[in-house]
DNA sequence: GATCGTTACTGAACCGAGAAAGTACGCCAG
DNA sequence: CTGGCGTACTTTCTCGGTTCAGTAACGATC
């Protein structure tokens, strides 16, 4: 089969190349009948424009780039990417844009990427996903002055513009929803310290601990099963336990909930367990998870907009999602009254 | 930041364009010596083809396309499609190839992507996921000529070459295990039953179940959590019920055994369930799902390698991928000793 | 009725590569 | 000394769009 050009259309309709494009792109300079009789023409032969042609013309090549980090044992099983994707690519194909996908071991390997892409002239604008604290991928896509959008806070996000929710207004009320049932002692089960989110999670929740007098301690892991099991069984052995767990993802929490069935604990009767992004595994749990929810897809609807807008020039500015809310489940409850007045 | 064309490459190398296209194309036609030069050169103004000039100019595009059907409440759950597309991408981009990602609602809009894709000169090859039993994709593939490869049984792949795995043999190995237990009633709560593995697998499960002189019962779903707790209810209110279960993925497995329980009765003592594909959430349940393993992620690669054959016009033959291998966890255990017998 | 402005186009250049055809030169054989 | 051939290039064309500089036709204006 051979695809149509612009010059199949153009012969048919016995009008230059110019015209047809000027027709086709709804620019003035073709009489409104020439027009139509074109669009006519232009439909019956099933025509497309060539992306690579309008890429190399100058136009952009309507794709737009995301580099994921490769799982570090995490990426395929937290529902949270595929969720954003999902969201992201239904506005994206909206506009006739693709989603080209990369993924990346490391973030010089991120901005390597970035480079070749542009270079390449492969996409016209790229998602900056998990913001660092002090991220190096900002500066690099500034030097290259590749179109770009980032979803972390504000504060990471430097030049970029942003989308994000407040996790901090969320760590605070599932913190005091923990405080209200009794609990004075309570530990957060962080992912990588370094993210942007991370850091964000962890300030609020030493603030909001501070305010309530409550023990507030953290763990750091790599957002692994694994690593969630072993900080669970670690403050577990603290002198005084806490008695109830924020882990910042459900498979951490889900491992977390083993960890404590297999020392001979239960949830929600010994310690209280809530994880942060719900997904549709949660409710399905024995007990099932109390969670932090938030609309994911929304996510990623809204930071495909401002990236689009970008991409076309337009000035953007952050963008502030709902922030997540707190699903209350089984795995949450007032601590045993021997714990309650402790500190 | 302007990008380095060829032309500036000629320029600095003090040689026309052609032969810059062939320097750097490792084709004959220049000196040794003069290609080295115009590689250094190349290599210092960090040059790298435009993708859009190269797919224009005939070469392909260097991007594969892949069709997502999009979340029948499922897609984010299971992390077959994310390590699916882990393994895929790793291949691609060892060779630069990119991957683009389009969620599609049904059949005739994956189609119109395709066929969009191919106008467009977007993609150079696609990948065909959850293949039907008798599926339009194929044909329409065909016509247009775009390079395919499908995942799945090569019976429903017509003439796309395909990567598979056997599920016929993951799943006689999985009912023979139960069997051997002392199971005599079992069911199958399957997937969709258009895809053309759900019927390879209900096929074999009828098959060894006569074989094995069993209770072999089926139910479908569409693969999502209340489907599965739906099928699950259904069934343990039949005369006989079967004493275990075989769930065609984890989170239905998962809504299963939270439906089971909720009935008041326990796995693996009343009733004994299986996973299909494990993921690294199976283990950490409670009590851990014994499920069917595979290397998904190397079923993508695999799949990335034929395809890009493919693409490069090689003739391609099907390939045969490990089939899963049971892994016995804590969910299955012998039937009660009252329902050994009874069939 | 000459001038101006607008509309509706045409023709050609251009984007950055690949590929084919053309050319200059050196070398060797007859 | 000429013809033929291979090497090492250069020139030119092409892909399919976009865009810009013309230009012909026409109506309005002074």
């Amino acid at each position: 089969m051979k695809r149509p050009t612009i010059s199949d259309i153009a012969a048919e309709a016995g009008v230059s190349k110019g015209a047809v494009s000027y027709a086709l792109n709804g620019r003035s300079g073709v009489s409104e009948e020439t027009r139509q009789r074109i669009l006519t023409i232009a439909d019956r032969l099933g025509y497309q424009a060539s992306m690579a042609a309008r890429a190399l013309a100058g136009t952009r090549a309507r794709v737009i780039g995301m580099a994921l980090p490769r799982p570090p044992a995490t990426l395929g099983i937290e529902p949270f990417y595929m969720e954003l994707i999902s969201g992201l690519e239904a506005e994206l194909s909206l506009h006739g844009y693709g989603l080209l996908l990369q993924m990346v071991p490391d973030e010089s390997e991120e901005i390597t990427c970035y480079r070749s892409w542009w270079r390449e002239s492969r996409v016209s604008g790229v998602l900056v996903c998990d913001l660092r604290v002090r991220d190096r991928r900002v500066k690099a896509l500034g030097e290259v002055g590749l179109p770009a959008v980032a979803i972390g806070p504000p504060s990471a996000a430097g030049s970029l513009a942003s989308i994000w929710s407040d996790d901090g207004v969320s760590m605070i009320e599932a913190v005091e929803y923990l405080a209200a049932l009794g609990h004075r002692r309570i530990a957060r089960i962080g992912g990588i310290p370094q993210l942007a989110h991370t850091a964000i999670r962890t300030d609020a929740f030493l603030a909001v601990g501070r305010r309530l007098g409550l023990a507030a301690t953290i763990a750091s892991t790599d957002y692994s099963a694994e690593d969630g099991a072993r900080a669970t069984v670690r403050l577990m052995e603290m002198a005084a336990p806490p008695t109830a767990l924020i882990y910042d993802n459900d498979i951490m929490a889900i491992a977390g909930l083993s960890a404590i069935r297999e020392a001979g604990l239960s949830v929600p009767g010994d310690i209280s367990i809530v994880a942060w992004d719900d997904s549709p595994i949660c409710p399905l749990l024995d007990p099932p998870l109390t969670a932090l929810t938030r609309d994911i897809g929304a996510y990623g609807r809204h930071a495909a907009r401002l990236l689009l807008a970008a991409v076309q020039g337009a000035g953007v500015k952050d963008v502030h999602d709902e922030p997540a809310l707190l699903t209350p489940r089984g795995s949450t409850a007032p601590p045993r009254v021997s714990d309650e007045t402790a500190v």
